[in-house]
DNA sequence: GTATCCATACCTACTAGTAGGTAGATTCGG
DNA sequence: CCGAATCTACCTACTAGTAGGTATGGATAC
């Protein structure tokens, strides 16, 4: 049961405990996966106790799901501020590209990539959300691209759903394939293309 | 006499076991990734002891490397195949694909895919073939599109290295995306669009 | 004020189960 | 007989998770 944080000044080294669990974690998470990391990897980084990361998050499962909660929250929070900028459908893809982008160059994988890897391994709780987290990127992809197919900035080919599709999958493979390698400009190079295939005005060459 | 290996000459149900052994460990790391499969689970499936399977391969990495060589030269091999099919560059890329859903349609993901997203817990080895995999992807499709390139088959938009990247990097991903739905469909649709970015004949847009 | 009470956060020390791996005996085909 | 293939029986290290205790910092009862 989540008690009411009101301890804003004195002791600020528990306070902060579940979040740095969940950022310790979530970074392992991101790049050696669900099934790469162990309690006793978190609790030595962080310098408490297995049992004290008990305390706090009940299982591994529960952490996992926390984790992976808080991950698609925040993409879903970044999908709206891009929204909420008022730019047009291609600078929206563009922007979109670059949270990936952003992702790697912090030397991690999409959250929801690596773990789609693992899917069969892992907690149902975690298998529907990252099939909703594929979902609702789907469907804003979608979105997007039928706004600016009928706005005139963009001319794919193939339905909305198929090309918001490619474009998903294409990043999250060209982080894929980036991957081993570090590549941050074989990600890019992927993304740009992917982006002018959709025959966007910054984009029409010959 | 060729020390190298011995023939199946009879007995084969001695002789099959080491590739009884790459079949079922390969299914599971296709499925699950090298950490979600143990020795215990493929001793069980096949029906003998974790001794017995440390016998034939004496560790995980040994195994897993294994594996990981017989998919890469499996997948050469077809390269090769399709190369020597005589076709046309889209034709080629199409068939490239195939293999791809084919995989997808045995309800396992590509070996190499899976294993990227573990790239930093596995051992050096296979981090090298995999690496190497990838590279020689990128070469060979780099190369069939520059052939369609300039016999006019193809129009593709920037280089010939990007138009792989981005086709392969496509392929992985919308293969990582259909798994958790084992949506075929998705994938097929994710492949065409791919394809028909690059201006082949059937798909010139006017 | 101070004594009690309670919750939080942490600890030491443990459990059962599983991981990969090994030693040595046995079986069995050629 | 030889040797590959297999077995039983084990090992050590590590996994997630638990039991039960300690220190601290408010609240509340007296």
């Amino acid at each position: 049961m989540p008690a009411v944080r009101k301890k804003p000044a004195t002791s600020k080294r528990s306070t902060g405990t579940p979040d740095r669990i969940l950022d310790v974690a979530g970074r392992l998470m991101q790049t050696r996966g669900y099934n790469g990391f162990s309690y006793a990897d978190v609790a030595a980084e962080i310098g408490i106790t297995k049992a004290s990361l008990h305390h706090h998050f009940s299982t591994k499962a529960v952490l996992g799901a926390a984790i992976l909660e808080r991950y698609a929250r925040g993409f879903r929070a970044a999908l709206a501020a891009i929204d909420a900028a008022g730019l047009g459908a291609p600078l929206r893809l563009e922007r979109y590209a670059r949270l990936h982008a952003k992702v790697l160059r912090q030397d991690r994988l999409c959250l929801c990539g690596i773990l789609a890897a693992e899917y069969l391994t892992l907690p149902a709780p975690m298998q529907r959300t990252i099939r909703a987290f594929f979902a609702d990127n789907e469907r804003w992809l979608a979105r997007v691209i039928g706004e600016g197919r009928s706005g005139g900035s963009l001319h794919p080919q193939g339905s909305d759903e198929q090309v918001a599709l490619m474009l998903l999958g294409g990043l999250e493979g060209a982080m894929l394939v980036a991957w081993p390698l570090k590549d941050m400009a074989s990600f890019a190079a992927s993304a740009r293309r992917l982006l002018a295939s959709l025959g966007g005005p910054a984009n029409r060459r010959g």
